[in-house]
DNA sequence: TTGGAATATTAAACACTGTTCAATTATATT
DNA sequence: AATATAATTGAACAGTGTTTAATATTCCAA
């Protein structure tokens, strides 16, 4: 069934086509401001043809969140190899905090975004299985933390959860543009002394 | 001149009018979804009107947002009597996080949403003039503490700027709704646990 | 190779959006 | 009461997401 094959590969292709341009779209203007017919047009199709591959705006958005998910825990793969805990919780800071500035257009879809949470609350779909998998990691990294000795007195599920607080401000307080209007002499570099200064914190813990 | 005075003060309660029903309109909708015509059908005149009080939609937002750090500094006013800067700086990160909880709606404004940050950027308008003070009060307070011995190697803004996204982060999660996804036990009270989270690390350092 | 079925794609329409502006209504002054 | 001024309107423009009937293309069997 050679052509069968062929019509999903070219259905794959388009579907691929829409994904790459709403996503440069996105990247270029933002989530609202990217109209379906901006879509159409930049793949060269009519504004019609994008609900027969997906069901709306959204589901387009929902595609590049899962991607967004998948991309990060690839690059989260290597903390596999780093034994001891606390290291490996200061990497996953670092490789946090790096993925989300080098890629600050999907970290916006990912975990600032307003728009298509309602996808989500309902169905659980491998996307923020993906989302809450990464927190899972973190909560077993501070575990073993915790188990070592380190955080004494700390509250699992309350720290974890103020440690991903403490890089997520940090990334979206820079990609939302809220660090150039406050005055500091290093603002180019300010997400990375304050992760300087996290792992301070850390190491007094 | 009591006409033109009753002139000033009916355009003053129009303009008020539209305020009042945009933030109302913000809450329920959000920025985006709220629309002049929603707008206008809340107080009962013609779209067209609203653009004789502001010049745009942006405008109506950059009011609000103005009002909103007029509350919080209003909010962190009672933190003149702390006399103790490590007590003040706990007590400044509950006010933060009380006024981000009550008033999510004026927070996302203030710091989440992405809209209009242009308008601030080259004007020094009242607004993040207001921001950027309250910063300016954190690090005081910060530095009055490295100066009493506390947080010892740390530099000045990179700590601060740590200290505010932390908050910042634990709230922002919050209110854009990732908190929920996440499976956590008491997800309902997971930012007033990860204060107290805060509040021990403080503690330590 | 051709006819018909299935599929892919389109263009037009619907109800909405922010914004502008000429026309209208209401108010104030002379 | 007539006129000048200010306030308000409603229609229009160009844009939005989405639906759908019509069209174009591709496929397969006869």
């Amino acid at each position: 069934m050679g052509i069968a094959d062929r019509k999903v590969r070219e259905k794959e292709e388009l579907t691929q086509q829409i994904l790459a341009a709403a996503k440069s779209l996105f990247i270029e203007k933002g989530f609202e401001k990217t109209s379906i017919r901006n879509i159409a047009d930049r793949i060269e199709y009519s504004p019609g043809i994008i609900y027969h591959y997906f069901k709306d705006k959204n589901e387009i958005f929902h595609t590049l969140h899962t991607e967004g998910f998948q991309e990060m825990g690839k690059r989260m793969g290597i903390l596999a190899a780093v034994e001891n805990p606390m290291e490996r919780l200061k990497a996953m800071g670092r490789i946090y905090i790096e993925f989300a500035l080098e890629n600050s257009d999907m970290y916006d879809l990912m975990f600032i975004i307003e728009a298509p949470m309602h996808h989500l609350e309902d169905k659980d779909d491998d996307c923020w299985t993906e989302g809450s998998g990464t927190f899972k990691n973190l909560k077993h990294t501070v575990k073993q933390c915790l188990d070592k000795g380190y955080f004494e007195g700390h509250n699992l599920d309350a720290l974890s959860f103020m440690i991903w607080s403490t890089v997520h401000g940090m990334v979206s307080l820079k990609i939302r543009k809220r660090t150039d209007v406050i005055e500091l002499a290093e603002e180019e570099q300010i997400v990375e002394k304050g992760f300087e200064s996290f792992l301070k914190v850390l190491d007094k813990l």
